[in-house]
DNA sequence: AGATACTTGACTATTTTAGTCGGGTTTATA
DNA sequence: TATAAACCCGACTAAAATAGTCAAGTATCT
């Protein structure tokens, strides 16, 4: 089970974002540079992200990106909603009553997988933007 | 996140085995049939599980494997171990100062990831065999 | 006008996954 | 003792996913 670098930047990008977002968007570019996170690839990201109104986007010179929610209402589940991080613990459809290999019955494991999933995903639930700012706090960068 | 087929299938089939254990060995041709799985590709999963030391193989006709351990002795966190399905969260190396993208100081959410992966592993490192057979002590296939 | 920065879509190299295949060796049993 | 059932082992590969890159825009501030 791996976490994948989208979803693991998403969230990186946007603690930063939220570091520094009191006033001014905050540029990728400086994103980016902070990060280290390619510029391309955070602009994939973050069209994502607007399009889940998770970030607003300001245009132009001195534009950027800014939060749209308060940080303790953007919880991890959200932001890896948005950018198809998701969480798959088995390849069958949850809705259809057959199993993987197409018996018609769940396999022997089937009710194993659904509890490692919903552990995995309470997690995500409970942490928030703001818990994380928080965690950083005392940092300077 | 996604769980791989080979962490999933070693599971299953282990299950499998437990079940069908009393006696005999179980041959990987009758786990293969009951559970859909690839019969080469089992092969590859009880090398390494021989290997492990968490099943015990007896060759020839009437041959197959036995389990080596107690059920309750027998972890996720063992099974996984065996056949290379680890839960990584991060790309950095965990003895290494240095983070990700080679600075010198460990990410934003490093923290987090952390936690994630312990999370996780938290749930593999209580579940036993034991629990699952009993979830499928009812069922007859 | 020019620079900065977001927007979009297509493209691609690399890695990982999920097997397959071919050739063994061992052992029970007919 | 021949045969078949089963384990054993290493190499190979097609397909999918990942982690980007690249090119060509559009909007806005100064
Ligand atoms: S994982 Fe698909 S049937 Fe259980
Ligand atoms: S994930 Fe590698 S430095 Fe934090």
């Amino acid at each position: 089970m791996k976490l994948t670098s989208k979803g693991r930047y998403a969230v990186m990008a946007l603690v930063d974002l939220a570091r520094f977002n009191n006033i001014n968007p905050v540029s990728l570019r400086d994103i980016s540079l902070r990060q280290g996170i390619s510029l391309d690839y955070l602009e994939q990201i973050f069209s994502k992200l607007r399009k889940k109104e998770i970030v607003q986007s300001v245009r132009g010179t001195q534009g950027g990106y800014i939060l749209n929610k308060k940080t303790n209402e953007i919880k991890l589940t959200n932001i890896f909603e948005a950018v198809d991080e998701k969480v798959k613990t088995v390849q069958c459809k949850k809705e259809s009553k057959k199993s993987c290999n197409g018996k018609t019955v769940k396999c022997l494991t089937h009710n194993l997988w659904d509890e490692l999933e919903n552990h995995i995903n309470n997690f995500f639930d409970e942490k928030s933007l703001e818990d994380l700012v928080k965690d950083n706090s005392e940092r300077r960068i």
